[in-house]
DNA sequence: GTCTATAGTGCGATAGAC
DNA sequence: GTCTATCGCACTATAGAC
C-alpha cells in the first residue's frame, strides 16, 4: 500500500492548479486579466491569509495585516476579491472541492473492503498532510461563513463521514467487520483523522510521521472491527 | 461504574460557583462590591460571552452585542473587567482549573488500571457535557489568547493527555496492555473525547447520548489495548 | 495593474450624570 | 451600581492618480 512520499508525488496537489481553477470562475470578480499575474498573487494572497488567519483567526486578520503580508497594497487586494468575506468563502469552497474529488477517486480504485478503508484513511491523512494549512482553516473558520455557506460545510464534513460509513457497512455486510454502527464509528475515524491537522505542532514536536499516524489509526480500527484478528498482532510493536 | 446522571448530581459544577471563585480572585478588577451583584452579573456576562462567541466566534463578538444579550450598558460591563482581552483570559483559565482538578480526583480515587483507564474516559466526557460551551470555547479561542495564556492553555492540554499516557504505561509495565506507544495512543484518546464536543451538533441530532459514546470509545480503546480480549466480544453489539 | 489617500462605519474604552 | 453620551482609533471599502 502506497505511502506518503508516493502520494505526494501522484497527486502534486499545488495552490497553483487551485489558484488557475479560482481564476476561471471567478472572472468576473477579478478586475485583473492576465492569467500568469492573477496565479501568481491569488497564490501570494491565499498562502498568506492561511499563514494569518491560522496565527490569529481570520477575523482578527486585517486586509492591512495582509497587505503587509502579501507586499500589496489594500487597492490592489481588492482587485482580487470584492469582500474580505468572499475571500473566505472562496478559500473553504475550493478547499472542500479538491479534498472531496481526491477522496472519492483514491477509494473507488479499490476492491477489497478492507483496503478500501486503509485508502480512505491514508489519502484523508496524505491529503490533509499536504494541505494542512487549508484543512486547518476549514475547521477553525467555518462558524465564520454566512450561513448558506456554512450549510456547505456541514455537508461536506458529513459527506466524508459517509465514505467510511459506506465501506464500514459494506464490511459488516460481506461479514469481514464485526456489527458495529457503522455511523459511529466513521465519527470516530473521523475524529482521530482530524487530529492530524489540527495538532500538528504536537505531532510535529514529537517528530511522528505521517505514515506513522496512519498505520496507528489502521491498527486500531481494524482491531476494533476486523473479525478474526487474532490479539497476537498487536504484538508486532512490542517484539 | 458510574454513568452521567450520577455524575451530574455528584459534581453539582455550576457556573455560579466558578464566577463566585473568579469574583474572589479578581476583586481588584471589579469595581462592584456586593458579592451577591457581582455573582448573578458574571453568571449573565459569562454565559452570553460563551453563548455569542461559540456562534461567531470571541473577535466578532463585539460589546455591544454582550451588552445586548445581557441586558446590561456598555458602562456597566466596564465594571465586571478592565478589556475584551481579560474577559477572554479570565473564561480560559479557570474553565481549565476546574477540569484539571476534577480530572485528577477522579482518577486518583480507582485502582485498577483498566478502571482508572474507563474512569478517566468518562469523567473526561461527563465534564465536557456538563459543560459544553466552555470546553468548545477553550478549544476554538486559544490562539486568540495572549502569548503566556497560550502556553498555559498548551501546558494544560499536555496536562490533561499525561493523565491518559500514565495509566497506558501502567497498564503495560503490569502486563495488562499490550505494548503500544503510549504517547500515541493517549493522543488518539484524546481526538475521540474531544470530538464529543466539538461536535456536538452532529450527536444531539443523531440521539447519540454520552453514555453510548463513552462506552464506544471504551470498547475501542480496550480492543486496541487490552491483551487476551478476545474478539468474541466485539459481538455484543450484533447479537 | 498597482498605488496613495480618504470616506464612512463601528469598534473598545471612558467620563460623568443619576 | 448602572446608565447615556462620546472620544479616538482602526477597520473595510472605494476613488482616482500614475
Amino acid at each position: 500500500m502506497m505511502r506518503f512520499a508516493e502520494f505526494s508525488k501522484k497527486m502534486n496537489v499545488s495552490v497553483e492548479d487551485i489558484c488557475r481553477e479560482i481564476f476561471y470562475e471567478n472572472r468576473d470578480h477579478i478586475k485583473v486579466k492576465k492569467e500568469a499575474v492573477v496565479v501568481r498573487n491569488l497564490v501570494n494572497i491565499y498562502n498568506a491569509t492561511l499563514k494569518l488567519s491560522n496565527e490569529k483567526g481570520f477575523h482578527a486578520m486585517s486586509l492591512r495585516d495582509l497587505a503587509k503580508e502579501t507586499n500589496l497594497s489594500l487597492g490592489a487586494l481588492y482587485s482580487y476579491f470584492s469582500s474580505k468575506e468572499q475571500l473566505l468563502g472562496i478559500i473553504q469552497k475550493h478547499g472542500a472541492r479538491v479534498t472531496g474529488r481526491i477522496l472519492q477517486s483514491e477509494i473507488e480504485a479499490r476492491t477489497g473492503v478492507e483496503e478500501k478503508l486503509l485508502a480512505a484513511i491514508k489519502t484523508h491523512l496524505y491529503l490533509s498532510e499536504l494541505m494542512q494549512p487549508w484543512f486547518y482553516f476549514f475547521y477553525m473558520e467555518a462558524k465564520n461563513l454566512n450561513k448558506e455557506d456554512q450549510k456547505k460545510a456541514i455537508a461536506s464534513e458529513l459527506h466524508t463521514e459517509k465514505f467510511f460509513t459506506d465501506i464500514i457497512e459494506e464490511g459488516i455486510q460481506a461479514g469481514r467487520f464485526a456489527a458495529v454502527d457503522a455511523v459511529l464509528t466513521a465519527s470516530l475515524i473521523k475524529a482521530m483523522l482530524q487530529d492530524w491537522y489540527l495538532k500538528r505542532w504536537k505531532y510535529s514536536s514529537r517528530r511522528i510521521s505521517v505514515d506513522a499516524y496512519a498505520d496507528l489509526v489502521d491498527d486500531v480500527v481494524k482491531k476494533y472491527l476486523v473479525l478474526g484478528s487474532s490479539k497476537k498482532e498487536v504484538c508486532h510493536d512490542a517484539c
